[in-house]
DNA sequence: GCCAACGTTGGC
DNA sequence: GCCAACGTTGGC
């Protein structure tokens, strides 16, 4: 099982609106970076465990856990003309962006972005590097425990 | 709203 | 294939 930050922004879906969604699942459209849509196409697998990250808001950090519950498979919205999402050099038979379903397992306390780069055990994590955009990111056994402990 | 850092595009 | 220009992300 692997884990993962997926990045959220919480004005769009929050982790309570993925506690209030229909089955607790809500598809991770919109993902448009490469390497992002190749960790949900090549290493994402059922069970995965997600920390819900909640960015670009008043408060950044986790804010909850979910669970990979699909395969990918491609996202709609690069279809819908009407998505801010919209991808006209994509096609049905050529997808080029993929979403994978994610379900809620639990909100947790906000673990600050701040309080998240005050652990020097963290400081190698991906999501913390300088510069680092990517809405989904590896997290390893060793961290994520370390995160989990700090939850609770 | 600013801006650093990064990813993508497209001319050559 | 290079790389300048541009667009986006996301914390502050």
């Amino acid at each position: 099982m692997n884990y993962w930050f997926m990045k959220s922004e919480p004005d769009d879906v929050s982790i309570d609106d993925l506690a209030k969604r229909q089955d607790q699942t809500v598809g991770w459209y919109g993902v448009r970076n490469y390497q992002a849509r190749n960790f949900m196409r090549d290493e994402m697998q059922l069970g995965d465990r997600v920390f819900f990250y909640h960015s670009s808001c008043k408060e950044p950090g986790i804010a909850g856990l979910a669970e990979v519950c699909s395969h990918a498979y491609p996202d709609p919205t690069q279809f819908d003309a009407n998505s801010e999402y919209f991808d006209s050099k994509s096609t049905q038979e050529a997808p080029r962006w993929l979403q994978v379903d994610v379900r809620f397992v639990q909100k947790t306390r906000l673990l600050s972005l701040s309080e998240l780069r005050g652990y020097p055990e963290l400081a190698e994590m991906l999501l913390l590097k300088k510069g680092s955009r990517l809405s989904i990111t590896p997290v390893s056994a060793i961290d994520a425990a370390f995160i989990l402990a700090k939850l609770c």
